[in-house]
DNA sequence: AGGCATTATGCTTGGATGAACATATCGCAA
DNA sequence: TTGCGATATGTTCATCCAAGCATAATGCCT
């Protein structure tokens, strides 16, 4: 047995968690949001999708994209994305560590 | 801005959160399930339904019911359900602790 | 005997979430 | 000028989970 978690930020609405996180991290490294789609195995609208509601939601722009051109075009993200998805992360990390310690304490040495 | 998380026990299968934690509570307090699903909200249906894939998940006998009789029946919580529930409750304190200074700790005096 | 509150369980339907399909557009490159 | 890879959206379809409906059984109490 063990424990699990989410954490994620909220304002009115829940504004950005893990999957936003997972999929800014991945267009990050590959440069567009097609192919970063394609490693989460899921589809590009839904990505698309999660991305405009998530920015409509902030408040905030996180990608600068560019249609056509060359390799088609892509998206990058903005300054604010990546103070965003770096200040979540850390977020995440700490309550990560927290929960296991917490399960450790509770439940001790458990199946 | 705030952070919210949720935290569970999770075998191969989830096994017992916040849902279940505030249904053995309110069968605690109220002595029926039906009472507990009324105050909750929900349905006895749902409720019981819960309940009894809980019980089947984690391999405990959760409640003690009865059927008929003076007041119609009746459930109390097993001696089993009572410590798991504690160390539940314990758990989801400490997690939430450390969320709010993970919280205040990364994102500071935000609007 | 009849009523009542409760446990116990099957079945049906509705709503929401995500998957899939269909286009349109853009701009470089061959 | 045609093709390609990408963004950008609308729409429809499937599927899963929750909600609600229905019904049986039990045992005290009046």
């Amino acid at each position: 047995m063990q424990a699990r978690f989410k954490v994620w930020l909220q304002g009115e609405k829940p504004l950005f968690g893990d999957g936003m996180a997972k999929l800014l991290e991945a267009i990050d490294e590959l440069g567009s949001i097609n192919q970063a789609a394609a490693r989460l195995k899921m589809s590009y609208r839904q990505a698309w999708g999660r991305i405009k509601e998530s920015e409509e939601r902030l408040g905030v722009k996180l990608l600068d994209t560019k249609v056509g051109g060359e390799s088609g075009g892509g998206a990058r993200l903005t300054g604010e994305a990546r103070v965003l998805l770096q200040k979540y992360c850390l977020l995440r990390q700490k309550v990560e560590e927290a929960v296991h310690e917490a399960f450790r304490q509770v439940f001790g040495e458990q199946k």
